[in-house]
DNA sequence: CTGTAATCGAGACGGTACGTCGCGTCTTACT
DNA sequence: AGTAAGACGCGACGTACCGTCTCGATTACAG
């Protein structure tokens, strides 16, 4: 359950192991049984691991949920570049809605964001530790196409994004409707289109 | 405590009193301390009323939010019928905005959506009891416009409405940020002239 | 294991099959394992009863213990009264001796007193409620016995209970000698002898 | 903190400082707050001393109180030997009320002999190591008086031993009445004389 | 105009999980 | 070898709510 990393626990350090083992079962108990069934109690008994250990180091379970979604999901969404906009934005959609309905990770973003609409503070940390650096690699296609000339340098980035990947997450966090390749290269063709001819006008 | 209605308490029906203030008291209870604070419990007390009396009319502490909902913000978005499509999706996204980030109903909303991301039973429900009806009523300037011609009947309007409100939600639900008029005002202008554009092509 | 009285549970008051299997278990428990292994949750489970329902009537264990020696214990001191007064006394140490040390009643007064060194609530709680009821018990032969014109009336009857049941309970809660007949005989002897001569002196 | 005894912490023996600053702290924190609160943790803080060493060398807080209560208070109770019985008696028990009541190693006795009622353990250590000697200095006066001629050679010292300081021990540890002069004093009056005429009869 | 039955308030019940405390064990760097 | 520091697995603490239950009181209609 735990791999073989020494068991330090002293004071030069805290357990690796321990703090592996209960990032991997709240992963575990988030995608089999659900937030709702998600109890700090459970995710000790299933790391093997003491209830105060977990108290020590993370004051809640969504903390838990956020390291480990750091852990998980960090590079998971980098859109590429092969130098052509549409085609990076197509692909950076299709590999956002797989992973926001089919990725265990994208099952924790979906629980976070969810109890982030109870609890301000995780909203907080949520947005400063993942949406920021997040909305950083969403900008990446569209900053390289204005240094290429393709797009007008006056326009507003955030923007764009937002209306990229909000009706992405609308479908996925709202209506619950899938979001096929299909809708989300439409969409990329919608903005792009109201885009290129923004510097026309 | 909650108005002048009589206290039935007979065979012949529930208490419209008692269930119109276990509605109000969930409504504050959620504005005034949050999701996280709201037990079945508190909405009791703060009603007055017997917490078996509850759990007789309603199955879990969200079904009592999800009818609140219903009673409070059924007719607020109904979108604007000008003649003037453009005019009519400004007013209406400038209207979805502020009720979901400035209205107590928006709180139930969010908190409702929250809530969702953990039960998959309540996204049902929530998805076929309220926003099917938003969805009809956010096609209903889109649909005038077809009628009047001046958007092409071959248009995915159900896209369209994802993308005029999907980024509002995002923005709302994910981010954060505030979504002013001129978002979506802009908003607007862009899903527009790609639409506008397409039986052109 | 809780018998067949009705389970009431509502505001009219409270179970009584609760409360008498708490006392058992709480009784058992502590003749089987002894106090040290004696916890709230173990009395919960082994009576069959929430460990809140434990804490909505007693607030301590030992408030249980109190009780359930109250329940067991209270009449089983009583001294005979044949009118032969050392044959009274020597028949209640007897029975004294034996209670402390041979019955399950004893085994929670021992611990009772026990804990009462550590916590002064305890203390003047079993003071009262007990020792104060026993005393009265214990003295009765004597006051019979200066009825009859035995004893002296200007003896302190509280110090010839003192010199009667102290070297008993010394054995029992401090030495660990045994305290059998023959000691507790040869106590009476010693005490009436010095009470008896007190008059002509 | 505990005076200025070297700190070895090294492989020629046990740290003598370490060993003394326990047995203070454990003494200071039981008169101070109580045995209930005294924690082994307490200690080690109170101490200045890491957990482990404390457990290296005392298997329970128990031990610790015996150690100390074997330093403060093995002198303590010796009595007199003034050639007069009755008087090294009457000052004996004097003190030792004193010492059970007033004295903080009075304190720690009542916590040792009210845990041993919930450990045998410790009974049995407590009746070896400390009671057994006590119990040879009560005898001191009777046996020199016994050699004196004064008492019969027949008689148990160790019964006219419990007489004595049995009904003493049993106010303070069971009733919670004091023990004054009067008391004492009226104990060994009555046992003497049933003692003195035992010869005669 | 009286009897009756569904609903009401109140709140105790058996449970689950909470977050905290202290236990006794362990590992480490230092002396 | 022994020490101060402190993290660890563990078990119990006392509390908060859950959802179920039983109770006597209330009240609108049916007989």
């Amino acid at each position: 359950m735990v791999g073989d990393a020494p068991h330090r626990g002293n004071r030069y350090g805290r357990s690796e192991r321990a703090r592996r083992s209960v990032l991997e079962a709240a992963d575990d108990l988030l995608v089999e049984r659900g937030f709702a069934a998600l109890t700090v109690e459970g995710i000790a008994v299933r790391a093997g691991v003491a209830k105060q250990t977990i108290y020590r180091w993370w004051p809640s379970k969504t903390a838990i949920l956020l390291e480990a979604y750091a852990q998980d999901a960090a590079e998971e969404l980098t859109p590429p570049d092969t130098g052509d906009l549409a085609a990076d934005l197509r692909a950076h959609l299709r590999t956002l809605a797989a992973f926001l309905t089919g990725s265990d990770a994208g099952a924790v973003f979906r629980a976070l964001v969810g109890q982030a609409q109870h609890d301000a503070g995780l909203a907080d940390l949520l947005r400063r530790e993942h949406l920021a650096g997040q909305r950083e690699r969403d900008r990446l296609p569209l900053e390289r196409a204005v240094e290429r000339g393709e797009l007008d340098p006056g326009l507003d980035l955030d923007e764009l994004v937002d209306r990229l990947v909000g009706p992405v997450h609308y479908r996925v966090l709202v209506t619950g409707v899938p979001a096929p390749a299909e809708f989300t290269d439409a969409l990329v063709a919608g903005v792009l289109a109201t885009a290129a001819r923004s510097p026309a006008s």
